[in-house]
RNA sequence: GGGAUCUUAGCUCAGCUGGGAGAGCAUCUGCCUUACAAGCAGAGGGUCACAGGUUCGAGCCCUGUAGGUCCCACCA
């Protein structure tokens, strides 16, 4: 007995059962191999702390369509997972975690801290994982990375040194941004910036040897504590005599220079800028420029430091309004203004950070620029959707030095030793780590305490993980990879770091295209976010729908780069498509039993039977372009309607008196059923990418022969299924049913209600046509008799009719007949063909259209203008009859 | 301040290189037709934000205007 299917989909224990069986059999690991093409994604890693959310599953949604596709066109696929350490994120659940217990992470020490660490990520680490292959992923999990594994690592030490030798790297005291909640260093890409309504406060600086006051405004009176100047414009006419005196400083009560520097907008404010190099960066270059003092206010956690008088040890903002208090005691707050301004917060946390003068290790981005700017532009490397080059480029174009070190135990120790004696700095790999000071001799080295920014070791994951710096097998073979996807928010973060450091290292762009995705918004068109409590949870849907109907959501309707919303009905509307694919193989199933099925000879293929598989040719064509295009959406449209439409509301309906004459009409029936089980193959191929599992399911119970559809060969073009004449024969054939359909609802004709139907046609060709399809549509029209004739002869006067291009339809409804109700719907026939040909013909009457527009486009509306013209007059006909 | 992007049916969105406006959901009307009511058949609904321009022809290209979103930027 052939296997049967449920009546209705349930994804439910199905899932996991397939999954499971991929995994056993290996279908998802690749090995270098000569004979085959590869093509390789490495995942964005997600973050050990993290679990999955919709935009990991869009993301890994995207990725594994691309990989099976694919994978089903030959090609020697290689979908390289891991995660990633996430230093700041996962540093901070840890001392979390400790809190809870009572335990501080200072008084713990870094090596049992970071024991802690790694037993929390062997534990949880592996949490996202899962869910991943929840989703239908199909990575090769043999190879699974971390980004703070020995390979890594020892990326991680070989380009850092790389880099320092080369003068790429190095160590300076520079303003940075300091997050005093997570007390370490972040990155300008890290910062994020924020509207808020704060104020202006005008302060008042005493003038040196004079009763004149010079009027600053500040939006952080607290900084004035580690003021060391104030600057005017060097063309400012106001301030020219003040250039080169002195101004008192309020409350610290010491002389400070007055400076002219062109960065003062003179526009701005009072036109005097308060100068505090320690605390703003662009004070920062001006205290450069003039070689003023660096006076560093603030502790690490942005309370005042001893450098801050009697405000020592209160909290930035207790300071803040303790001057303006001071101040205004003084009489030297000249006003309040609100203002509204952007704070720069820390993005892990949203704290304000500060900007602080520190000794940190930096990058030297300038050089390593130049070639991730020309790849873009000599086309090595491609965004899809383009307008992402843009963004791509003006970051690099405006680089800054990029500091790596932070102050945090979870991440990449930095590879740089300090001699304790002498101060001799030595950067080494952990293999050639000094025992003792190359220049003095001393024993008394030690590491560097800070760890790396988690995106260095990141920007290298598309080369560390197939084995860099060893020149691999798996290197050479599937290196470069070829397409990245990820969302547009990390564009800054990684992409470009992983062009910049693909390119130094190996000397090629990781990948050549980037696929941008945007992000999954709430029905409301909010980002989904923990503190509003609005996201959606993906594991949720697949347990009530299903992965497959999570995948199809994901990917339906959504341009590349855009973002989506999010929306349940969406998810019951691909669940419902799972189910009509589920369905539709059903009844083939149903129909086929045992009965063995052989490839009909050209000639037993019916008319309706090559329509469809011309149309079948023609989604197969056009869903591949559409993939290779990475128009993804696109594809699975086309795969979609051609299902739900072509395939079953037509075609499955066409060829069902076949199959309900199967004993009488063998052959018949048997080209039915290989056409329908050929196409519905085919389209389940087609399918497979978005909707793995259902069609793993369906393809291997109709095809118990394959082990899987994972690893079957995608649908080609089959030149010798183009077949425009069978096309021409079931479009009007269609046609006449929907006219004849159409007809009948306006008509309010119950289907139960059947009627002869006369086809009448002056073409013989179009009878003969009529007449060898009858079997097919006359089911559809519920008649219980059709006859195919050149004239009107015998048919009753007061049929009603359906107007078709080359024939028109009668239907003798005796005892029903409305005239008013079918002159109304000829009436309304009429008045759209004559729009239409009112259109065709102002097109055919310019001369100007007629001698520019291309020739086939010409011809075109020619034959609309016969087709329109023929029906007009039919229709004009029956109206004069009635 | 610079840049990107959006404005298309009641809602959410597609619409590839310019050539007769589409989908899903929602609405209305019929159908329990032996694969599927998570279904079938039919219908209604859009001056494609606005104003110009290019073109034989514009939702699509160009310019401008209005509104929304996002990114970048040192305006104290």
């Amino acid at each position: 007995m052939a296997k049967q299917l449920e009546k209705t989909y349930d994804p439910a224990g199905l899932e996991d059962r397939l999954y499971k069986q991929w995994e056993e059999r290996r279908y998802f690991h690749a090995e270098p191999d000569p004979e085959k093409r590869p093509f390789t994604i490495v995942i964005p890693p997600p973050n050990i702390t993290g679990q999955l959310h919709m935009g990991h599953a869009l993301d890994n949604t995207l990725q594994d369509i691309l990989i099976r596709f694919k994978r089903m066109q030959g090609y020697n696929t290689l979908w390289q997972p891991g995660t990633d350490h996430a230093s700041i994120a996962t540093e901070v659940k840890i001392i979390e975690a400790l809190k809870e217990q009572g335990i501080d992470k200072a008084d713990l020490g870094r090596e049992k801290f970071l024991e802690r660490a790694w037993q929390w990520k062997e534990e949880y680490g592996g949490r996202i994982i899962g869910q991943l292959k929840k989703l239908g992923s199909s990575c090769d999990w043999e190879r699974e990375r971390f980004t703070m594994d020995k390979g890594c690592n020892r990326a991680v030490e070989e380009v850092f040194v790389k880099l320092y030798e080369k003068g790429y790297i190095y160590k300076g005291n520079r303003i940075i941004n300091w997050c005093p909640v997570c007390r370490t260093t972040i990155s300008d890409a890290e910062v994020e910036y924020e509207e808020q309504a704060g104020h202006f406060w005008h302060i008042n600086y005493p003038v040196v040897g004079s009763d004149e006051m010079v009027e600053i405004a500040t939006t952080r009176p607290e900084t004035m504590l580690g003021d060391t100047a104030v600057a005017v414009h060097p063309d400012d006419k106001r301030y020219q005599h003040l250039i080169g005196k002195k101004v008192l400083l309020p409350l610290v009560n010491k002389e400070i220079p007055v400076v002219a520097d062109s960065y003062v907008d003179m526009e701005f404010g009072t036109g005097v800028v308060k100068i505090t190099p320690a605390h703003d960066p662009n004070d920062f270059e001006v205290g450069r420029r003039h070689g003023l003092e660096q006076i560093n206010i603030m502790n690490d956690d942005a309370t005042i430091n001893e450098n801050g008088g009697k405000y020592a040890g209160m909290d930035r903002y207790e300071a803040r309004k303790a001057i303006v208090e001071d101040l205004d005691a003084l009489g030297l707050l000249a006003g309040i203004e609100d203002h509204v301004h952007n704070v720069g917060t820390h993005d892990r946390c949203k704290t304000t950070v500060e900007p602080l003068i520190k000794q940190q290790w930096f990058v030297k981005m300038e050089e390593m620029a130049k070639p991730a700017i020309d790849a873009l532009k000599n086309g090595d490397l491609k965004f899809v959707p383009e307008r992402f080059d843009k963004t791509y480029l003006h970051w690099l174009e405006n680089i800054r030095d990029w500091c790596i070190s932070r102050q945090l135990w979870w991440g990449h120790r930095i590879p740089a030793y300090y001699c304790r004696d002498c101060g001799k700095i030595v950067v080494a790999r952990t293999a050639d780590a000094p025992s003792c000071c190359p220049d003095c001799g001393s024993a008394n080295m030690k590491q560097d305490e800070d760890t790396l920014d988690t995106w260095f070791s990141s920007a290298l994951w598309p080369f560390s993980t197939l084995g860099w710096p060893e020149e691999t097998e798996d290197l050479k073979y599937f290196y470069p990879t070829d397409v990245l996807v990820t969302g547009y928010d990390i564009i800054f973060f990684w992409v470009i770091r992983m062009v910049f450091s693909g390119l130094e290292q190996t000397g090629k762009t990781p990948f050549h295209t980037v696929l941008i995705h945007g992000l999954v918004r709430d029905s409301l068109g909010r980002k989904m976010s923990k503190s509003l409590g609005n996201g959606i949870d993906p594991l949720e849907v697949i347990d009530k729908y299903g992965a497959d109907a999570l995948r199809l959501t994901l990917v339906t309707g959504n341009a590349p780069g855009n973002d989506m919303r999010f929306y349940w009905e969406r998810v019951e509307a691909s669940r419902n498509f799972a189910n009509k694919v589920w369905n539709a193989s059903r009844f083939i199933m149903m129909h086929l039993g045992d009965r063995k099925i052989t490839t009909p000879a050209p000639e037993e293929l019916r008319p309706e039977d090559r329509w469809i598989l011309d149309k079948l040719n023609t989604v197969v064509k056009e869903v591949t372009d559409n993939m290779e295009k990475y128009e993804l959406g696109i594809a699975v449209q086309k795969v979609y309607d051609f299902i739900w439409e072509e395939f079953c509301d037509w075609y499955i309906e066409m060829a069902k008196p076949r199959l309900y004459n199967k004993e009488a009409e063998p052959v018949s029936a048997n080209s039915a059923l290989w056409t329908l089980k050929t196409a519905l193959i085919d389209a389940l191929k087609l399918l497979h990418p978005y909707m793995p599992f259902i069609t793993e399911e369906i393809f291997c119970t109709l095809q118990s022969e394959e082990e899987s559809i994972m690893i079957s060969s995608w649908p080609v073009y089959r030149e010798e299924r183009k077949d425009p004449q069978a096309r021409k024969q079931v479009e009007q054939a269609k046609d006449l049913v929907r006219a004849i359909r159409n007809m009948r609802s306006e008509m309010n004709v119950p289907p139960s209600r059947k009627a002869h139907v006369y086809v009448v046609s002056e073409s013989e060709d179009v009878r003969a046509s009529m007449e060898s399809l009858k079997a097919v549509y006359a089911g559809l029209i519920y008649a219980s008799d059709v006859t195919v004739q050149g004239d009107k002869s015998g048919i009753s006067s007061d049929a009603v009719s359906a107007v078709i291009h080359g024939a028109v339809a009668y239907i003798p409804f005796e005892d029903l007949v409305d005239v008013a109700k079918e002159r109304e719907r000829l009436t309304k026939e009429r008045e759209r063909l004559t729009k239409e040909l009112a259109r065709v013909n102002g097109m055919l009457s310019n001369e100007r259209f007629l001698s520019r527009a291309p020739e086939a486009k010409v011809n075109e509306e020619k034959a609309k203008l016969v087709k329109y013209t023929e029906m007009m007059e039919q229709v004009e006909a029956r109206l004069k009859a009635l």
